[in-house]
Parts: structure tokens; C-alpha cells; sequence
DNA sequence: ATGACCCCATACTGGGGA
């Protein structure tokens, strides 16, 4: 089975893009983020005569933004991250899917809002690490698929393509990812490439033909999951096409 | 970093992204 994570950059605009996507590689789950649409906005019919069936968690104000896309029977868990009153970024989704549990998330970015945006970050890692420990808890297979908005090491992006002062890059940001790995959890693409894992996301202009790029979309697994992994690649495919989001697909590969 | 991106919206300029 093969699960995705697909940072779209709005995803009215990437409509095309994303039908290629699941044409190429008949992914059996999509998670989606940076929908940049509100909920009835999400182009769900255009997807429907390939087999899909989606889930949209959208935004007023074209921020943000994820959503679900699967070709197999699938049944919505949550639309929020819990462990915050009132939060009204939509940035969390979770499913049950293929006897699993997949959480589907876009990390805030934390370079905006001084430093409340960075707080709001931090929180937003330690919430998701309360869910994951507890979803481990219960026992569930756990596949965390989406945008995380941090670089974890110095070999996941491009040297100098940011300053140090940046917050996917900040020693929070990564002792916060470290923290999540520690659970238990297998970062799929750099277990399966610990040497050269390729990047997922390139700046628009020259840095994807500079192959200039960050390592920020991830797949992290529970160990179940880690022993079935045989496969963990990146679809650059999707980023060389015309008007491309500024992030490529994550795929991964399970035995069944 | 953004003249040299891109996307969105209370749009013809500004905020956010990474």
C-alpha cells in the first residue's frame, strides 16, 4: 500500500498537478496541506472519476488548509490538534484508514508573528507529541504524514539556503522533531536514504533547477509501520511541471 | 534574500510562505 503527503500551495491551482500525481502512482492515501480555500471550495468532484473520495478541512481568508484523499474506505478521527482552546488554523487532520491511523498536518511555518508565531510553533510540536504518544499508547499503527516545517539535521537542506536565525531551522524547532522521533517513530525517508534523502521543497525561481532545496515534508512511522517500509521517495516529477506547488509529493510503500 | 517567486484577499498593495 502507499501513503502520500502533498504540501499543493493551494490546491484549486494544483488541480492538474494533483490528478497526474495519483494517475502516475495510484497512491492508496493522500494528505494535503496549504489548501488556501475555504471547506466547500476544496475542488473534491475532480478527483472522483479516478476513485477518490476526499475530506477537506479548509480556511476562511485563503490560509492554510488540509485534507484527505483516498481511494479506499476511510473514516475522519479529528479536525483539530487538541491541546488548545479556540484554535482556528486548520492545520490537523486524522483519519482511520488500512487497519492505521493517519494524522495529516501542516506545521506553523513560525518565521511570522515575532515571537508569539514562534511560540505558537513550539506549542503546536508539543501538541502533536501529546497526540502521537497517545495514539502510541493505545497501540494504534501511526503514520504522521505532512509538512513540518523544520529542517531536522544540517544534511536536510541546501548549505546557506537559510540563516540560522530561521525557525525551520532553530535548535527548538529540531529538539522538538528530535522529541517526536523519540517516541519511537522512524523518519521514513531518511531511514531508507540516510546518506543522500532528497529534498521536498525548492523555492520558486532558480533553486529547483540549482537543486537548492529543504527537507521539510516528512513520514514519520511507529515501528509496526517502520517494518513494513520498503519504499520512501520523493516525485520531483510533480515539482518540474508548468506553475508547480513549491513542495514535490512524499510517498511511501508498505508490505501489506 | 525576494526587482530577480507565488498565492490569496475586505485586491491595483500587503501579508504569508520557507
Amino acid at each position: 500500500m502507499r501513503l502520500a503527503t502533498f504540501n499543493v500551495n493551494s490546491a484549486r491551482r494544483r488541480v492538474p498537478h494533483l490528478r497526474r500525481f495519483l494517475e502516475r502512482h495510484s497512491p492508496d492515501v493522500v494528505m494535503l496541506q496549504e489548501l488556501k480555500c475555504r471547506t466547500e471550495e476544496f475542488p473534491a468532484l475532480e478527483f472522483a472519476d479516478l476513485g477518490y473520495r476526499a475530506h477537506a478541512i479548509g480556511q476562511t481568508g485563503g490560509r492554510n488548509g488540509v485534507a484527505v484523499v483516498a481511494r479506499v474506505p476511510f473514516e475522519v478521527i479529528g479536525e483539530r490538534l487538541p491541546g488548545e482552546a479556540e484554535d482556528a488554523q486548520a492545520r490537523w487532520i486524522e483519519v482511520a484508514a488500512l487497519g492505521m491511523r493517519i494524522g495529516g498536518l501542516y506545521l506553523p511555518n513560525g518565521n511570522s508573528g515575532g515571537d508569539e508565531g514562534y511560540a505558537y510553533k513550539l506549542r503546536w510540536l508539543a501538541r502533536l507529541r501529546a497526540l502521537a504518544a497517545d495514539r502510541l499508547e493505545l497501540g494504534l499503527p501511526l503514520a504522521l504524514l505532512g509538512d513540518f516545517n523544520v529542517c531536522p539535521t544540517e544534511a536536510d537542506l541546501y548549505p546557506g539556503a537559510l540563516p540560522e536565525t530561521d525557525a525551520l531551522v532553530r535548535p527548538e524547532s529540531r529538539a522538538a522533531f528530535r522529541a517526536l522521533l523519540w517516541l519511537g517513530l522512524t523518519d521514513a525517508l531518511r531511514v531508507l536514504h540516510p546518506q543522500d534523502a532528497p529534498w521536498t521543497y525548492w523555492d520558486y525561481g532558480a533553486a529547483f533547477d540549482t537543486n537548492r532545496g529543504l527537507r521539510i515534508d516528512h513520514a514519520l512511522l511507529s515501528a509496526e509501520l517502520a517494518e513494513r517500509l520498503v519504499a520512501a521517495t520523493v516525485d520531483t516529477a510533480a515539482r518540474s511541471e508548468e506553475q508547480p506547488s513549491d513542495h514535490a509529493p512524499v510517498m511511501i510503500e508498505l508490505r501489506d
